[in-house]
Order: C-alpha cells, then sequence, then structure tokens
DNA sequence: AAAATGAACACAAACGTTTGTTAAAAGCGC
DNA sequence: GCGCTTTTAACAAACGTTTGTGTTCATTTT
C-alpha cells in the first residue's frame, strides 16, 4: 500500500521522460505524441494518479473555490439558497466554502478574513443583522476578491447585488390587507441598518397612502428580529393608542413569535389580529396559527442569480478584462401569496 | 493599489535580506535577532503581509480543512450538528467544507472524490440515505484520510464513528406507549440498509417483549422516508387487520407528513392514533399536531464529539504515532422527551 | 544536397512557503 | 590576538504543478 499519493512527477520518472511532458500528455497538449501520450496516460490510471489541487492552486494563482458568508444555514431561506449556490458551483466545478455568521457583525469580520486568507476566488455574502459597518468589505474590494451580496444588502455604491424587492411585496401585502378591511396596520420591522428594512418601510408607507390611508409612524417598531425583540414589539404596538388590526411581520419566524406571543397573552385579542409576512416557510403547512400570506422571496433564485453573477465576474477577470465599473444589481420581484390552512 | 498581494519574497527583497529569515522572523524563531525580526514585522503589518495559504497547504502537505458530507443542511438535526463541527473546528483553527449529498448515493460518491482531489485533511459524513456499497469510503481509508462518521453509520468494521444509540431511546418510547396503554404499536422504520433502521427495529421489539407482549413484524414498515413513502406506510399500516392505536414514526418529519396523512384521510382515526418519534424539531411548538414525545437524538453533541475525534486523529498523525488500530466507536445516550403542547 | 520546416519532447523557471544545512560575524575566555 | 562557541542570517532544496523557451531529429522544400 503506496502511503503518498503519485504525483507527475513520480509517472515522469517510471517513464524517463520530463515532468512537463507528463503533464501536457494528461492534458490532452497536441504536442504529445500519441503513442507517449498514451503511456502515460495508461500509467497515470494505473497508479490511481490524481492532480494535487493544492499545487494547481498555487500554480493558477486561483482555487476555484467560492467562499459563503450568511447568517444562518438553518433559517429555511438560507438553506434553499445554498442547494442553489451548491448547484450552480458544481456545474460550473467550483467548490464552495461555507460559513455562518450567526448574525454577527464581529464573527462577520473574521469569517471574510478568513475567507481571503484561503483565497477563495469570491465571495457570496447576506449580511449579517446587525453589521453596522462595512470596512471589511471594502478590504475584499482592495485585495480584488469579487463579492456578490445577496438577500441582505449593504447600504454601499459600488457593489453588486442580488436582492428581492420587498417593496412591491409589501405593497401587495398592504393592499391585501387594507382590501380585507383592515385600517390600522402595523409593522414589526427589522433593524434601521438593514437594507430590506427599509424596503418594507417604504412599501407600507405607500401601501398606505395608495388607498389614502394616513401613515403613523408609531406602528412601525424595529426590532433585532430575535423571539424577545419581537415580544417587546407586540407588547409595544398593542400599548398604541390605535388598536392594530392586522400586523405586517418581517418575517415567518418573527410571525411565529407573535403569533404565538399574543395567543398566550389573550386568545380573543390574537384571534382578532390578522398577520401577513415574509418567507413562506415549507412546514408552515404544519402549524396551527399562521401569517394568512406571506412575500414570497424565491431564495434558490437569488442563490442562483447570485452564484451566476459571481461566476460571471470571476471569468471577466481571468479574460482580463479592464477592472470593470459596470455593477450587477439584480432584483427580484417578490409577491404575496396566500397560506391556505388546511 | 497594489495588485499584487504583498508576499514574503518581496519583504526580503524590500529589506535586502532573505526569504527564510523573514518567514522566522515572522514565526519568531530564536536564530533571528530581535532587531531585524522587528523591521520584518513592521513592514509586513505596513504591507498589509498575508501568507498564502494556498503556499502553505502545498509545502506542509495539509490543508487544515476537514470536509463534511452530510444528507440536507436544511434538515433541523444536520443543521445543528454542522454548528457544533463549525465552532469545534474553528476553534481549532481548521476550516469546513459542506457538502450535501441530498441523500443520493451518486452524489456522494462524487463529493468523497471531490473533497479527496481538494485534499481535506479528513472527513466527517453522514452517510445518504440509499447508500448501499460503501467502496468510495474504502477509498478513503487506502489514501489514508481519516474518517469519522457520524448519525448515519454505514455497516462496516474498522471504522471510527459517533452516534446516537437509537435503540434504548425506542425502548423508552415503547414503554411510554404501553404504560399508556396501548397494545398494538406500529413502527414506520426506514430504510434497511440504514443501521439506526436497525436499532429502531431492535428497540421495537425489545420494548414489546420487556412488556411481555408479541411481536408483529407485519407492524413494521419500511420506507424510503419521503412524504410519500411515509403515506404509502400509513395505508398499509391503516390496512392491516389488527388496527393500530399507536404509531413510533422514524423521525419528527416522517411524524409529520403520517399525522397530515391521516388526518386528511379521516380526522376521528387520526385523533385516536397517538404518535412517537424522533428529533425533536424547535419549531414543533407551532405546530398543530405533534407527536406526542420524541427521542432526542443529541445533534449538536454528536456533531462536537466526531469533531473531536476526528480532530484527534489529525493530531496523530502529525505526531507521527503509527498507524493506529483502535477505532473510536461513540455511542450517545438518546432519550425520550415528551412534547408539551401549549 | 543544403536549408527550412515542423513534430515531439526536454529544460528550467515560476507560484509562495518552510526548513535543514551552511556560512559569516560577533562574543568569549585565555 | 588566537581559537572557540554562540548568535544571526544566508543558501538551497523541497512541496506538485504549469508553461515559455530550447533542443533534437526527421521530414519536407527548393
Amino acid at each position: 500500500m503506496n502511503k503518498k499519493p503519485t504525483t507527475i512527477k513520480e509517472i515522469a520518472r517510471l517513464l524517463n521522460i520530463s515532468t512537463s511532458t507528463v503533464s501536457r500528455a494528461l492534458h490532452d497538449h497536441s504536442s504529445i505524441g500519441i503513442t507517449t501520450r498514451l503511456k502515460i496516460k495508461n500509467l497515470a490510471v494505473e497508479l490511481n494518479y490524481e492532480p494535487n489541487q493544492t499545487a494547481i492552486f498555487l500554480q493558477k494563482g486561483k482555487t476555484k473555490t467560492i467562499g459563503v458568508i450568511l447568517p444562518e444555514l438553518s433559517e429555511d431561506f438560507f438553506a434553499t439558497a445554498v442547494n442553489a449556490i451548491e448547484d450552480i458551483a458544481n456545474e460550473k466545478n467550483y467548490t464552495v466554502l461555507f460559513a455562518q455568521s450567526h448574525d454577527d457583525e464581529e464573527r462577520e469580520k473574521q469569517l471574510v478574513e478568513k475567507m481571503k486568507n484561503h483565497r477563495v476566488d469570491g465571495l457570496l455574502i447576506s449580511v449579517a443583522k446587525n453589521t453596522s459597518s462595512y470596512e471589511h468589505f471594502d478590504l475584499l474590494k482592495k485585495h480584488h476578491i469579487p463579492v456578490v451580496f445577496f438577500d441582505r444588502i449593504p447600504p454601499l455604491k459600488n457593489i453588486h447585488y442580488v436582492a428581492c424587492d420587498m417593496e412591491t411585496g409589501t405593497i401587495q401585502a398592504l393592499n391585501y390587507l387594507i382590501k380585507k378591511g383592515h385600517r390600522t396596520i402595523g409593522l414589526i420591522n427589522g433593524p434601521t441598518n438593514m437594507y430590506s428594512s427599509n424596503e418594507r418601510r417604504e412599501g407600507y408607507i405607500k401601501g398606505l397612502t395608495k388607498s389614502r390611508l394616513k401613515f403613523d409612524p408609531s406602528l412601525i417598531i424595529n426590532c433585532d428580529l430575535t423571539e424577545n425583540g419581537t415580544k417587546e414589539a407586540i407588547d409595544e404596538l398593542l400599548n398604541n393608542k390605535r388598536k392594530v388590526t392586522s400586523i405586517v411581520a418581517f418575517n415567518d419566524y418573527v410571525a411565529l413569535y407573535a403569533i404565538n406571543y399574543t395567543r398566550q397573552k389573550d386568545l380573543n385579542k390574537a384571534a382578532e389580529i390578522e398577520f401577513v409576512s415574509y418567507s413562506n416557510l415549507p412546514i408552515i403547512q404544519y402549524m396551527n396559527h399562521i401569517p394568512a400570506a406571506s412575500v414570497e422571496q424565491f431564495p434558490y433564485k437569488q442563490g442562483q442569480k447570485a452564484t451566476e453573477i459571481l461566476l460571471d465576474l470571476l471569468q471577466q477577470k481571468d479574460d482580463e478584462v479592464s477592472e470593470n465599473e459596470a455593477y450587477y444589481k439584480v432584483i427580484i420581484e417578490s409577491s404575496l401569496i396566500e397560506n391556505i390552512k388546511e
């Protein structure tokens, strides 16, 4: 049992030829005669030769690897996005390096650093909830590592991103609720530094004013999207002098927390309040009390598109296209989907 | 803006010293004088020097990377295990390369190959449901790449693994049901080639016989754990001449499929049947109809333990300890946990 | 028949590190 | 000041590839 893996050198030595010939033969280079080429290939198969990727990485200066930094792998949205990323990357023979920030800015920074050191060719990033400074992303730019942001976009100019337009989905949600007769609608929003919080806010306001309803800022509560944060937000909403009859929640998780909490507090009140949220968890069909409708954000599509863009950027880099100053800004339309209760 | 990252060579050239001196200085080697050491370190910081990992990988012959192959990242069990793996690996400065087999044997084989080519130092594997041949794992052994299996263990001798003992949990489940008065208990089991299917079967039989109940093989249905497979299994169980009053389901997902399906078929019958399953999904608290109890498998603990073992094996390899023929076989006790309905 | 072409391969440098060995300078006792 | 050890740093090989440039020899051209 041979301890060490076979190398090109080994093959060259055994056949009394040079390593360059072996390398070229294995790549079907035209300048190698058919007979030696076959000799080499046969021996390579026989010895179970596998190219040492680390050597190739070093030589080529790239790793055929893309890094992915996202908040939580266990959130259904990201799990689905990851599937897309894996699928597309595999197709193009790229390897994917995943890491979770757990929505922690510090950890996110460390991960960026780590990915950079690991010499990933490019990065896909969905920004942590509480990230409020962005130098670590600039750093990547300085190192000429292409980055495509998806879903959670930092408020920066010159970046590539794929995101879902939450505004139109939110307007749809408002229309839906208003059509159902609701006039006092609360919004449990995410942190103000999240781009998508802004979109939801804008959509919320536009949805209201389109129907000539007055916008009351006190009906928008920003929270940290945790279970406790949600509870506090609910408390604040319920204590408002105006009695909300429906609530738009930042996502399905927040909606579940909120529904659960309101039910614990007061069953009657809870029954009166209608919820709309974002995400569409597949598991929702098994649940008891669910939002009436959710804004679908098409995670697979987002992951797919983001990966395609990143691979395209890497291709451009290979082709030595002069540092392109055009930025991909892909917006996927969100759309409201009613949840059917069994 | 410097296009190329700083290298040791660059620093050496600027300081008119040799690269080896730079390398040693940065590693605080004792043979480098304090003054030059400082000069070097300062310049390194100034130039933003970051060691090129790919070069180090090549030189050292290892990548400080562990590969993880598991069925589905979106299954809560694995998502939690992944968190543990990441945590432990990060602690020890290892990078983790994840990939999903999607429970497909062919894909699993490809991934093993890919991981091998990427020169991961070791592998953590949870075997796909339908994997029935195991040469791809032997291959790793031949290449001296340590592998630790977790949760889904292949039926091989000489392997390292961490698993949850499903048998005791299953016995507990049976006791629980019998104590509640059930006498005709069905088992929706996984594929026969899964080790854990066997454990559940054994536990099921032992649980019955301990209470002097007769074991009826026709009450065990093997299924592929998909939603459709579960439906077929349920149909088969309900068509059995003996009327089951309770069902042990392979895991929470299967239980949810089953509960949903029986309810669709006949609400009264569904209400009569009591379910017990495995996993303990965190989201279960928001659900309507849930298993009465679930066998907890401690995914974090499993992931943690498996990673620790793998890192230990890698350490051993470094220490040139002669090919150790001892195999880690860690069994974590499962235990039944009652689900509290709100 | 001499020169030009072209095929098939060898040589060597390069990617960025690490590390064993050697060499020069500096310190020390006498 | 001489040999001696000790400190400090240079030299060079190695990890496994890829790739630009030579080199050799046989074939074709005129």
